[in-house]
RNA sequence: GGGGCAUUAGCUCAGCUGGCUAGAGCGUUUGACUGGCAGUCAAGAGGUCAUCGGUUCGACUCCGAUAUGCUCCA
């Protein structure tokens, strides 16, 4: 069985079996602030485990993609090391929603197992929760009990809270689990040692390919457990371990979903696989690497050097240190395993395939960003050789230093260090680490309590910002969250007037009333599907009944920007081409921000075009065409946009202006009619990344403003240029004449400066073998340094003090011939010294250059007698 | 969110503890050599040292703020 068919049994199989196969959600995850990606195939039903909200099915199969990298299941330093750990990987899961339990999910997995796969029954073991002591939980033995009629009772183990307790986090949901584990070992090892004893025991041959949980408990932030009101299912299954184990291979990287990558890797670099250990472990972190950033890419997420995007960037480098470490690649080459990569997988995941030409440029542009600087690692490091030449082991303090500021991996240094026959101080590098995550932990801390519940409900709150912007409504819960710096509640209503922060456009602002007690929403914003109002406290009788109130005037800029975003995008893909693709959008009352995908940068001429577009539109005064609870089919059938990267739900809701203009799948607010946007103008385009421009504009009066700002500035323009017809032309003009005069000052000042030179020159006084010349100028400091210097390449043995005034301060600037400060020990720096003292002042310089300054002037004759009696002395 | 580092010529970067009227390589312009190109040599242009403020006789250099970028941690 290849990879495809594997998959495709799986979605038969439950298909049968009633359940709804759903699309795998965005491993990107937006709205959730605990979670940067999915990490689990049951993060999209989160709300419905957490009682937030409904399940449209209760029973649901399906397989999604899944990032582990980051948090508590951190897996990104095994990967490639072992043969089965990886960063991206696609999760099978089979869920309940308070419809069947454990009977059900354990005997259909072993059906699917053995029946379906044809996996030998004799190579499977099974694990069942063992009680825990510290919970009063006590040992799973009803799912003891449905596995004793499938499989012998010697190969079913109980298993410790670690392996057989499952939770989600901290809090929430959770239960006991039961996993099934596979003997892939040949029978002579069998023999050896019983495959019982090496589950769970991180043997590379005896593995978990399933986990089968059964929620029923929440677990409180005091630490306590509460029944759940129904009980669910959720079940886990690695794809790529799964297609190891049918496929008869011995790790996930030798089945047909990585070799087509690793083959391509070996033509590319020249290496081949399974020859030389360490090479074999860089092409896989390659293989797994590439996997992850592409889809990531895919779905939206650009490496960057904060949050989502790190963790991107830092599985990318991580790729290209390996390549650039084992596999001898200096240059850029990732990028080229692309295309092998999506002709494997891009008819499961079209999203690769449209975004292939992107996705390659993203990837080719951070290698030969990173590449830099390791090059630049490289340099500071042999510099730091260079300066400590005698030392065997490296400072770790250096060491972490190069880790933490230039990003340079430490077992990179130690490699080098290695080269040289040193090593490196990991101690050091070790506690330089420590301190920095203590630092960090302690600005990150924040604490949420429990969620104070006033009506038990796990009805979702009801919008109805559509239609109105005020609205009676009850509190169902709220909880309190504490962070380093601030405090604020988190409140659900039961109905609610206030869109939460979602596709781009920015969550309302306004106001609970109760009486004459005002509670402001700072925020809304949403988690998973449930709408938060963000608010610093809590109403004093938090079980009345409020009116709340989005303040109306945000709400009104604000879905000005976003239907001219809707517009524009149109707007875009005519004039640029349809490769342009959303990537990014932000809308708020101020202004519109529009990421999209395409490579060049933006003619004037493709600006005002798009403008005049856009506000043609405008004037066309087209009425929204809304249609909610749209199926997903009729709505692509309209010729709506959606965007790789988006949960959408089977029903979307369509926003259309114009059917044969602009039809997008949006969340968002909208004007009733585009004429109320007024004027639209873009204010800036840039590039944001590779292959990604950013353009931002503004509607409405904030339009009006920015476009009259100008008009005034031309006017003044005009005003000052006594109202010439020609304003360019003019400018230019004053331009030319100003760099002519420039020209001309410059000659009549060095022609002055050579006058007053040859002045100074003929003053001269011989004393003894020396030029000595002290003279109060008229000029600025530079000038000064520029005559004082002139003076000393034209007048040997020259002993020169220049003196001015400005400001009510004196300078003095001394400059001695380099053959008098060498023969006669002449010191200008501790000379101007003693004679600044009769200008009250300080100064110094090097020995043959030397400045000084003082506040009195008055005293500038008795320096210049100073010096005189130190040459005549000298 | 919390640290660290960087910002100097069109590009890549030097400039150590404040004082050599701010340098190198590449690129660019002009000239010479060759029939032309490539090339070699010579000369030159190009910098508010990110911005603003402070300390100082004097700041590219020290201090503070801002902006932008890089990087690590969460």
């Amino acid at each position: 069985m290849d990879s495809k068919q594997v998959r495709q049994a799986f979605f038969n199989f439950f298909s049968e079996k009633q359940h709804k196969i759903v699309s795998s959600a965005p491993m990107v995850v937006k709205n959730d602030p605990t979670l940067m990606f999915t990490n689990a195939g049951m993060n999209q039903f989160k709300d419905i485990f957490l009682g937030n909200s409904p399940a449209d099915s209760s029973r649901v199969a399906n397989s999604q993609k899944c990032l582990r990298v980051s948090g508590k299941h951190n897996d990104l330093d095994e990967v490639g090391h072992d043969t089965y750990h990886h960063t991206m990987f696609e999760m099978l899961g089979n869920w309940s929603f308070g419809d069947y339990f454990k009977k059900e999910a354990i005997a259909w997995a072993w059906e699917l197992l053995t029946g379906v796969y044809k996996i030998n029954p004799e190579n499977l073991y099974v694990t069942v929760f063992g009680g825990d002591k510290d919970d009063h939980l006590e040992p799973d033995n009803e799912a003891f009990g449905f596995w004793k009629e499938l499989v012998p009772e010697n190969r079913i183990l109980y298993g410790s809270k670690k392996d057989n307790f499952w939770e989600m986090g901290d809090t929430g949901p959770c239960g006991p689990c039961s996993e099934v584990h596979v003997d892939l070992r040949d029978d002579s090892e069998k023999v050896k040692t019983a495959g019982r004893d090496l589950v769970n025991m991180d043997h590379p041959q005896v593995i978990e390919i399933w986990n089968l949980v059964f929620i029923e408990f929440n677990r409180k932030a005091d630490g306590k457990l509460v029944s759940l009101p129904s009980k669910h299912v959720d079940t886990g299954m690695g794809f790529e371990r799964l297609c190891m184990v049918l496929q008869g291979k011995k790790s996930n990287y030798d089945t047909d979903i990585f070799q087509a990558l690793i083959q391509k890797i070996g033509e590319i670099t020249g290496f081949k696989y399974g020859i030389e250990n360490k090479n074999d472990i860089a092409m896989r972190v390659v293989a797994d690497h590439l996997r992850a950033v592409v889809f990531s890419i895919a779905d939206g997420q650009l490496p960057s050097n904060v949050k989502a995007g790190y963790v991107i960037r830092r599985i990318l480098r991580r790729a290209i240190r390996y390549g650039f470490t084992f596999l001898n690649m200096q240059e850029s080459f990732i990028y080229q395993l692309v295309p092998a990569f999506v002709e494997k997988m891009g008819d499961v995941f079209p999203e690769i395939q449209s975004q292939k030409d992107l996705i390659m440029k993203v990837i080719q542009e951070e290698e030969q960003t990173f590449l830099r600087t390791l090059s630049q690692g490289i340099k500071k490091f042999e510099n730091y050789i260079e300066e400590h030449p005698g030392e065997q082991i490296i400072n770790g303090h250096f060491a972490f230093e190069l880790f933490d500021t230039y990003g340079f991996p430490v077992d990179l240094t130690q490699i080098m260090a290695r080269e040289l026959k040193r090593s490196v101080d990991m101690d050091g590098f070790n506690k330089g680490l420590e301190e920095q995550k203590n630092r960090s932990r302690k600005a990150a801390e924040k604490s949420t309590e429990d969620w104070v519940i006033l009506v038990d409900s796990n009805e979702k709150t009801k919008f109805l910002g559509y239609e109105q912007t005020t609205a009676e409504a009850r509190i169902l819960r709220y909880r309190k969250i504490s962070e380093a710096k601030k405090e604020f509640y988190q409140i659900v209503l039961d109905q609610t007037p206030f869109y939460a922060e979602s596709g781009g456009q920015v969550g309302d602002k306004g106001i609970l009333l109760n009486g004459e007690e005002k509670v402001y929403i700072t925020d809304t914003q949403k988690e998973n599907e449930l709408i938060v109002h963000i608010a610093e406290q809590i109403p004093q009788n938090p079980e009345s009944i409020f009116t709340a109130k989005v303040d109306e005037r945000k709400r009104l800029l604000t879905e000005n920007n976003h239907s001219a975003t809707h517009l524009m995008h149109a707007a875009l893909r005519r004039v640029l081409g349809t490769h342009v693709e959303q990537k990014g959008s932000l809308v708020d009352a101020e202004r519109l921000r529009f990421d999209f995908s395409h490579f060049s940068k933006l003619t004037k001429e493709e600006i005002s075009q798009i403008e005049q577009i856009v506000n043609n539109k405008i004037r066309e005064n087209i009425s929204i065409d809304e249609k909610r609870e749209v199926p997903m089919e009729d709505a692509k059938a309209m010729g709506a946009m959606a965007l790789f990267g988006e949960k959408y739900g089977d029903k979307v809701r369509v926003i259309t202006f114009d059917k044969d203009y602009s039809v997008e799948l949006c969340g968002g607010t909208h004007v009733q009619a585009t004429g109320q946007i007024g004027l639209f103008k873009i204010v800036s385009e840039g590039a944001i990344a590779a292959g990604i421009r950013r353009v931002e504009a503004v509607t409405g009066a904030v339009a009006e403003n920015y476009v009259n700002e100008f008009i005034h500035t031309v006017d003044d323009l005009k005003e000052l240029l006594k109202n010439q017809k020609e304003l360019v032309k003019g400018v230019q003009n004053l331009m030319d004449q100003n760099s002519e005069l420039k020209k001309q000052i410059e000659h009549l000042n060095s022609q002055k400066a050579g006058m007053l030179k040859d002045e100074l020159k003929q003053g001269a006084e011989k004393i003894g073998e020396i030029n000595f010349v002290a003279c109060k100028v008229e000029l600025d400091m530079a000038a000064i340094k520029n005559l004082a210097f002139e003076l000393n390449r034209e007048l040997e043995n020259s002993f020169v003090l220049l003196g001015s005034e400005n400001d009510g301060k004196a300078n003095l600037t001394l400059i001695i011939s380099e053959n008098l400060v060498n023969d006669k020990k002449l010191n200008a720096g501790t000379l101007i010294r003693e004679i600044a003292k009769h200008i009250q002042g300080g100064g110094g310089g090097q020995p043959h250059f030397a400045t000084a300054g003082g506040k009195n002037p008055a005293g500038m004759n008795e320096a210049f007698a100073k010096a005189k009696e130190i040459v005549a002395a000298g």
